[in-house]
DNA sequence: AAGCGGAATTTGATCGTTCAAAGCCATTGC
DNA sequence: GCAATGGCTTTGAACGATCAAATTCCGCTT
């Protein structure tokens, strides 16, 4: 197999030197037309790709994202860092930068992660997800100067609005609300929230925007409020128990919103088990079992996700990533408002969707 | 902030040159030990690491291996390559490679994408998933002499023995076999299979397992098979109406295996609203969702899998990717037998699963 | 025709590492 | 006593690209 071209053999095969073929490559505005074409052919002639290290090693970029996988796929919430994944991988290639993968055990461990792939100028910039309260390793990536992007807010921290703290976040409460609206509009009042126990700013901000609608629309007590509000673990099973318990008690529920997929999944069993086969059931996360179940969920529009959290780590369409805390009056957050996709468990009479995704009105 | 140290740093302080540094980290066996401690102080004191686009570019290989994330993340199986995902980028990490993600939108799209990433030196090797009949990703990536490794067997070529195509591969005959063999030990005997419509290397081996033990079991007739076996598109709601059809019709079936999660999924939502919440079913892959639902089901030891994946592709213990069909003993080809996961959904009497696993008897 | 200035192009150095070959030094053999 | 040996270390070059500075080109003015 013969060696791969060189930029050397282009400029020769063109009859220019080296740097005016790497200037057709990164800067084809400065070099005259005609020189620029004849370039052109010579690098289609040999099948000229740059040598991907050579150039990283001269500009000092790796043009290389890192981001973490998860050691455990949490219930059926695993997938949408698959979906996460595929579209931060698509926008990504768009602008000429790479995915690289990485795993750690702990926190700790992936700040150890981060420090040797900073140090091997193996990637230029991080995604983090799975956010915590004070999470250390946010801290430590910006005390070193390392850009990098959260999905999701810096919920406990007391700046969320700082701007060396780049993040992009799905706006639960304005999808809960559709979600809950939904409802509303088919004719349900009794509308029951099931969230996870404790606080977080996550369930927080989802459960509020159940509440918003049952306050504004039905004018709801905080009575009210507390008899139609359920909590539980995250999970199928422990979702499926509580509103078995609650069916149990004669419930007068009509309808449910959930905090997440698993959360709808299990309420799902337990009402078509208890004999209610039509009880309208709307999950958020939109993951695959959703969709295969026929469970209306709340989508989160990872494909606007991704190509946010890219925005904020390299402009609006440059190609490299900006340095850490670098000026600019670009906003330095962005919260997404989700998607409400209808299908069955939401609706009255059992209805097909052959597209998945049902228009809003 | 400081320049990141260079082995020229880590010599000057060592009090040795460039290349002994280099000769410490690469093989050390040849450095006397008292020069080889000497260096690995000034190492650490420094904090050194290597920069990887530099030894990149010099050694011309890449320690990155390249994976496409499938386009759309079908039905509750798409956590199966997530799971894969976290397995490979551990396993590659303990033997210095990296996971690089690309995309593609078909097959003739890939293979440019296999070009760009060999053209520019990115990747050293390639992992294909969802290999197809005649795949020609496959015949390029031989022809070209890439290094590559495939999970599935290359089921429709005429040559699955061929030392020059390395394929790791799930036994899915042992796997349903096993499923088969648990409702059988369970004593059912009427035990329907519910696989894929049509006939394809990956469907046809895991009915076979199940047909092996009826008829070595029950010494069932090719027309008591019949009876038992069904088959529909892949997908949670047709599964569910293929069972609803079924019971509808005075089915005598007391147990079921399934050719994957999303079928035994369909197949539970059946079961469960015709009024027999404790029918036995196993599923396939052992998804989240499994788990989520408590549903039985064949595990595929995706650890295994992609230990296995690096081994062919860098020999047993080796840290770097061996060129494409290079001479040796060691075996090209790899069958993982994979571990039935028994939960709620097989078991007559409901029961609590905590760890998840049960282990064989 | 010489001088000027901006555009286009070339030249030399460099990024940080490892390869290949050479060098050093103490030991061994004759 | 001198060459040969072997273990360890150093030196010079190279990997393939881009940066920074120098040079050439070319049209236009004076």
């Amino acid at each position: 197999m013969a060696q791969l071209p060189t930029v050397e053999d282009v400029a020769v095969l063109a009859g220019v030197s080296r740097q005016t073929v790497s200037n057709v490559l990164n800067t084809p505005e400065i070099v005259r037309p005609s020189t620029r074409e004849r370039v052109q052919t010579a690098i289609s002639q040999l099948g000229y790709h740059p040598h991907a290290s050579a150039r990283r090693l001269r500009t000092r970029q790796s043009s290389t994202i890192g981001i973490r996988l998860d050691p455990i796929a949490n219930g059926v919430s695993g997938s949408v860092l698959d979906r996460f994944l595929h579209a931060l991988t698509e926008h990504a290639d768009e602008r000429g930068m790479r995915i690289m993968l990485f795993t750690a055990h702990d926190p700790e461990d992936e700040i150890r992660q981060y420090r040797r792939l900073r140090d091997g100028a193996d990637v230029d910039a991080f995604v983090l997800t799975e956010t915590q309260y004070d999470d250390a390793r946010i801290e430590w990536l910006a005390a070193e100067r390392i850009p990098f992007v959260t999905f999701g807010r810096p919920w406990g921290s007391g700046r969320p609005n700082d701007p060396t703290r780049l993040w992009v976040d799905v706006d639960g409460r304005a999808g809960v609300r559709a979600a809950t609206e939904h409802l509303a509009g088919r004719g349900h009042s009794r509308i029951g929230y099931l969230g996870w126990r404790g606080s977080s700013g996550l369930g927080d901000d989802r459960r509020r925007g159940w509440q918003d609608v049952m306050i504004e629309t039905f004018g709801s007590t905080p009575g009210d409020l507390a008899a139609l509000a359920m909590s539980t673990e995250e999970g199928v099973p422990t979702a499926r128990v509580a509103i078995e318990q609650r069916l149990r008690n004669g419930s007068d529920l009509e309808a449910l919103v959930c905090a997440s997929d698993s959360l709808a999944l299990g309420a799902m069993m337990a009402v078509r088990e208890a004999g209610f086969p039509h009880f309208p059931i709307i999950g958020f996360d939109n993951t695959p079992v959703a969709k295969a179940v026929g469970l209306s969920s709340v989508d989160q529009q990872l494909e606007e996700v991704a190509a946010g959290i890219l925005q904020l780590l390299m402009g609006a369409t440059g190609r490299r990533v900006l340095p850490h805390g670098s000026e600019s009056d670009d906003p330095r957050h962005r919260l997404i408002t989700p998607r409400l996709v209808v299908r069955r468990s939401s609706q009255l009479e059992p209805v097909e969707d052959a597209a998945g995704i049902v228009p809003r009105r």
